[in-house]
DNA sequence: AGCACGCCGACT
DNA sequence: GTCGGCGTGCTC
């Protein structure tokens, strides 16, 4: 018998190996490397899911020799023998992961120190459902044990009682005193106590009806029935629920027809999927403009990753556009990536209408079934262009030739969970091994990016010109300090409140950008100056009008809003900070015969929502559009000359490397929305930090003067891209055990490396709080890394084997520690 | 991580 | 005695 070396889909990083299983005779022929399989696990036999990684023929075993189902391995110069397990069973036809595939899983735990069943989840299809459950069965002496003593029939447990008249009993869970009482009886061998499990797969069918060619047309047919011979005859096929609802028939009808064998019916695989609705406009043909021409062309060209800096309006999407039908030409396949699906509807719509049925639409929003079945699409080859967010990147499209990652810089691009892998790695990985052609566009690539592509490791391609021609908007500054000081308090100043009235009064449109929902609106005591803040997550709560309670945005925690202050018991708390909602109010203040509508996640939660606010606003029904960051992408709307930016600094207080580089982006995009077609746009930029450089560049369009300022600055501290960071944080419920984890850490690495000769042990920061000091009940510490004088393969390998492979002893109990590579934020 | 097993204290 | 809670160790 072959074995198959197997990873397990269970989590946990204890079980993070290969294991040998014999393969049974039976599944020989249909189980291959990258298979999902049930294996038996574990003392009690637990069925598990798992996948093949390897297959040894036995004629082929080195080290190993199956000797009587006891596989003998050599480790050592000593023989141990093994009862090798066999594999149960086999969950899909087809294999699950091709080599490549089971090659990335490596790569991914490797690099993002994970576990395989981690990297494998990322591309496992959806619809398929595990579960095992407890079996309890007869064990032979089970009849005896009511001969001796019958009036045991009165007073035993349900189980036994119930396996009188059943064959078996099947529990989701059992409880500690049951299992107690089986394992009793299972010595006596009265009961047997084992697992049973359950796979569904979530697909789903539908009847497709046509008629027979040669039915007999002597044959008597009821009216409907009649009605649907008609129909037929005209139509080549329809779906069973298609013909209800059109001919408004039964089932019975449809039934007795076929019975009298007039109508086929077809069993068909339904795929759901993802339907969105247009929502502005735009046009449907387009020509390249020469600068888009030249771009292309300049991307085609490259053989390395091409960084794609068009400025906003430039038409990159024309040029994806143009790669996509090119790859389709020569029947590959194509995917591009944007940052969150909800922030680019419109260019979802757009690529949906031109490549139809080709697309696949990906996202975190899509239900399982959808998700499940988008896999499938691709999985088959039926569909080869997915437009997605990060994840599907992992998709198994057919024949890969281009991968695009659009907004490039957009921090949705790291993932916040295990794996915390960064796509554009993953891409540059595929994009490498598959031959595919990679493509990071953005107006603002991230300093990393654009570093690589000024040092030859990508090419750079510019588009610094709008496809219609038209100049950038102007930004103006407004100092807040200055407002301040005048005495207006308020969230809008009196020059963008005149700039508004003038471009409403013109019949225009106007966008308001705030940083994050309701960021800042919080409340606060006016006499002690305390600030209600969450009791389980440290950070600050969040006034919410509409429900008149604060809420938390980490733990979602909710509370009424107190009279008094907590501090000092004064009854002087007030409201302060610069909520969408509470800009709503003050605009409709403001401009009362105007519409006034929010777009964000509080708002727009559920999926029509989103879309019916922009087909609102793109109609011109909505005239202020007040929202956070979700506003700042990829809308196209050509009414809109104004953009207002609220508080353009606040980022900037973010404890975070990235937050000049974030500003700078964002109050980009931002006057990327404002006039966009014939009419002229115009960009107000409220801020109090007026003279730093991300503002001060960023009113200039001066992309490459804050890349040279913002890349020193990177260079001086050590940032990314000339340094890798690796942040490790301690998190659990005893503040002083979290506290002596992260400092114990941090002993064992300087002792670790000196023990080996290494004296400069400078690149440790920390341990520190973290800047969210709780979240959830739990407490945080961290400890930031970089690879200065040691390389960041050996960093984290240390990392890897001091906070995984010695967990145990380094980490108290209840504490856990988890580890980012390059985190996009540092909270 | 689960799961099983075994040790120990509490209570009939 | 036996029930249940938890600490420990293993998983091909």
């Amino acid at each position: 018998m072959a074995v198959a070396k197997i990873a397990l889909m269970t989590n946990g990083t204890y079980t993070d190996g290969l294991y040998s299983y014999l393969v049974p005779p039976e599944l020989a022929e249909d189980i291959e490397v990258g298979s999902s399989v049930v294996v038996p696990f574990g003392r009690s036999n637990k069925p598990v899911q798992a996948i093949v990684i390897e297959i040894i023929n036995e004629t082929d075993l080195e080290d190993e020799k199956i000797e009587e189902g006891k596989i003998v391995i050599n480790e050592k110069g000593e023989n141990k023998s093994y009862e090798l397990k066999k594999i149960i069973s086999l969950s899909f036809d087809e294999p699950i992961l091709s080599d490549f595939q089971i090659k990335l899983c490596s790569w991914i735990r490797d690099r993002y120190i994970s576990t395989f069943s981690e990297a494998v989840r990322l591309m496992y299809p959806r619809g398929l459902k595990f579960v095992s459950r407890r079996k309890i069965t007869r064990g032979k002496n089970f009849k005896e044990y009511f001969d001796d003593d019958k009036e045991k029939l009165k007073e035993d447990n349900y189980i036994i009682k119930t396996l009188i008249y059943s064959d078996e009993v099947i529990l989701d869970e059992i409880s500690n005193s049951d299992l107690r009482i089986i394992k009793n009886l299972e010595k006596k061998e009265i009961l047997e106590l084992g697992w049973d499990y359950e796979e569904s797969l979530n697909e789903k069918t539908y009847n497709l009806i046509s008629l027979i060619k040669n039915w007999d047309k002597g044959i008597r047919l009821g009216k409907a029935q009649k009605r649907i011979v008609d129909f037929l005859s005209l139509n080549e096929s329809i779906s069973e629920k298609d013909l209800k609802d059109l001919l408004e028939v039964s089932s019975q009808s449809i039934k007795s027809l076929h019975e009298k064998g007039v109508i086929n019916i077809e069993k068909r695989d339904f795929f759901r999927r993802y339907e969105i609705n247009k929502i502005g406009e735009y046009k449907d043909g387009f020509e390249l403009t020469p600068y888009q021409k030249e771009a292309l062309e300049k991307i085609k060209s490259s053989k390395k990753p091409v960084v794609f800096r068009g400025v906003t309006g430039s038409g990159k999407t024309e040029v994806y556009i143009e790669l996509l039908r090119e790859c389709l030409r020569e029947q590959k396949g194509g995917i591009i990536l944007v940052p969150e699906i909800g922030l680019t509807p419109q260019t979802v719509h757009r690529f949906k209408k031109i490549f139809g049925e080709e697309v696949v639409v990906y996202h975190s929003k899509l239900s399982e079934g959808e998700k499940h079945d988008a896999y499938r699409l691709v999985k088959s080859g039926a569909c080869k262009v997915v437009i997605g967010t990060r994840s599907s990147i992992f998709l198994p499209i057919k024949d890969l030739k281009l991968i695009v990652i659009d907004e490039c810089h957009d921090s949705s691009y790291k993932s916040e969970s295990n794996p915390k892998y960064r796509t554009e790695e993953v891409a540059y990985f595929i994009s490498k091994h598959l031959g595919a052609r990679l493509v990071l566009g953005s107006a603002t690539p991230s300093m990393e990016q654009y570093y690589r592509a000024n040092s030859g490791e990508y090419t750079l391609v510019n588009l610094l010109r709008r496809a219609n021609n038209k100049d950038m908007p102007k930004i103006e500054v407004v100092d807040m300090k200055e407002e301040v000081k005048s005495g207006n308090t308020g969230l809008i100043s009196s020059r963008l409140y005149e700039v508004m009235k003038r471009h409403l009064e013109e019949e225009n449109q106007v966008i308001l950008f705030l940083n994050r929902r309701g960021f800042s609106n919080f409340i606060y005591c006016s006499s002690c100056g305390a600030v209600v803040k969450c009791d389980r997550c440290d950070i600050s709560m969040t006034y919410h009008k509409f429900e008149n309670k604060l809420k938390c945005h980490y733990c979602e925690d909710e509370r009424s809003v107190p009279t008094a202050c907590p501090e000092c018991g004064k009854k002087s708390i007030i409201l302060s900070g610069a909520g969408t909602q509470k800009i709503e109010d003050e605009l409709i203040r403001m401009f009362p015969d105007k519409v006034v509508r929010r777009y964000d996640r509080d708002s727009v939660s559920k999926k029509g929502d989103q879309d019916k606010v922009l087909r609102d606003f793109g109609n011109g029904d909505i005239d202020i559009l007040v929202g956070t960051q979700m506003l700042a992408k990829g809308l196209d709307f050509k009414n809109v000359t104004l953009a207002g930016i609220l508080s353009g600094d606040m980022m900037l207080s973010y404890p975070d490397y990235k937050a000049s580089e974030n500003t700078f982006s964002l109050i980009t995009q931002v006057a990327g929305r404002p006039g966009r077609a014939e009419k002229k746009g115009e960009v107000v930029l409220q801020a109090f930090q007026t003279d730093h450089h991300a503002i001060r560049y960023a009113t200039d369009y001066d992309y490459e003067s804050f890349y040279e300022k913002e890349i020193d600055m990177r260079r001086k501290f050590g940032y990314p891209p000339f340094n890798n960071i690796v942040r490790v944080v301690v998190t659990g419920e005893d503040y002083t055990l979290v506290r002596n984890d992260a400092f114990r850490i941090k002993e064992v690495i300087v002792y670790l490396l000196t023990e080996r000769g290494m004296k400069n042990i400078d690149f440790i920061y920390g341990p520190s709080q973290c800047a969210i000091e709780k979240i959830k009940s739990k407490y945080r510490w961290q400890l930031l890394l970089r690879d200065r004088g040691i390389d960041i393969g050996i960093l984290r390998g240390l990392i890897k084997y001091i906070c995984v492979d010695k967990k145990d002893e380094v980490l108290s109990r209840g504490n856990y520690v988890s580890i980012d590579i390059n985190p996009e934020n540092l909270v």
